[in-house]
DNA sequence: GTCTATAGCCAGATAGAC
DNA sequence: GTCTATCTGGCTATAGAC
């Protein structure tokens, strides 16, 4: 890696600034209700020199993404160095591991529906390789779990997949977390329940 | 009831055309992105015109609400009457019948976030009390499919509540039927499956 | 109740000085 | 790169004639 200025240090220290202002609100307001002006706000810069760093809306959105992906990453990272875990207590670890991000309020929740941001984030080469990154990831051990008898063969991969994926956003936790009558953990291990065993009686 | 006369029949049934425009586009696009011009343009009435009938946005999206809860209802109601039924089956029928609905393009789907459109919802009673009726309904089933044995006792009601009302607006399924390699009923009895059996082998 | 036309507002993006 | 001030477009909602 090579050495960075003085001035490019600052710099990145200031855009790492702005990703976590972006990321906070986004996990507060979702994109369609974050505003610009809102986020220069909160960094405490002007609007104007927010542009400079980020080209628009979207962009900014796509790198707090790719900030949570690289986060997600390092992550499954630790767990894959330390040898003696089953393949399925990998993905609940992972699974365990969105949640915590959710409830502590720095899950970014994007637009499910099509937008301008569907469309930038499709064409961002950095936000879809990381994407991939983690896919593959857990598709290998979504197939290692699959063959060692701990998930449902007869689910297709991908469905399992995009139900994880899905759990990283489930209104569900929120829900809950507003009654008042769960703890944090208490919420995440009714949810890690109900995703692995299901609703049905054992 | 009594007898509408031909002018309130007529009014109804514009009234009706709006209602199913604005569940349309609501599915297709979520609160945010759709506007009341497309709506206008879509019914086929000028935008002025729209508003003699439902004097804000808001007011619009909750009328489509209000039809899917009481949609909802009646579909339940058939199911009641249906004597030999296990409690945990009508529960499966009910999610089922979401995802049909989801499927077919006539869900609407509202922003998960905060936003004018909550405030609204949580002060307009026509909607609450269908949304409180279709709960009610929901959990008498499900502790009598938990007294029963065939749902899991340990979960709280609430969970399993949330849980159901969730896979209402899964985007797993959306995602599914993009790939293109399953057909509806195959994408149904797959989440069924994820949902009341979990990923996990039995 | 229907229309055309427009008010009023807000948010994303930019100009141009420093 | 930072700022203030402004442009621009799109959206909700309404005025006013018929």
């Amino acid at each position: 890696m090579a050495k960075l200025s003085f001035r490019e240090q600052v710099l990145r220290a200031r855009e790492d600034a702005i990703v976590s202002s972006v990321n906070r609100l986004l996990a507060e307001k979702g994109f369609d209700l974050m505003t610009v002006d809102e986020v220069a706000a909160d960094v405490g810069i002007a609007k104007a020199s927010l542009y400079k760093h980020f080209t628009s809306k979207e962009e900014l959105a796509a790198a707090a993404m790719i900030r949570v992906l690289v986060r997600a990453l390092d992550f499954m990272t630790t767990l894959a160095v330390e040898p003696p875990m089953r393949a399925v207590e990998r993905l609940k670890a992972v699974a365990r591991w969105t949640m915590q991000v959710q409830l502590a309020g720095e899950m970014p929740s994007l637009p499910a529906q099509n937008s301008s941001l569907r469309a930038t984030l499709t064409t961002n080469k950095a936000y879809l390789d990381r994407l991939m990154a983690v896919s593959d990831r857990l598709g290998a051990w979504i197939t290692a779990a699959q063959a060692a008898g701990d998930l449902n063969p007869k689910l297709p991969p991908e469905v399992i997949l995009y139900t994880l994926f899905a759990r990283a956003c489930d209104p569900v936790l929120g829900l809950l977390k507003l009654t008042g009558q769960y703890g944090d953990e208490q919420i995440i291990e009714l949810l890690l329940s109900t995703c692995f065993d299901g609703l049905a009686r054992r």
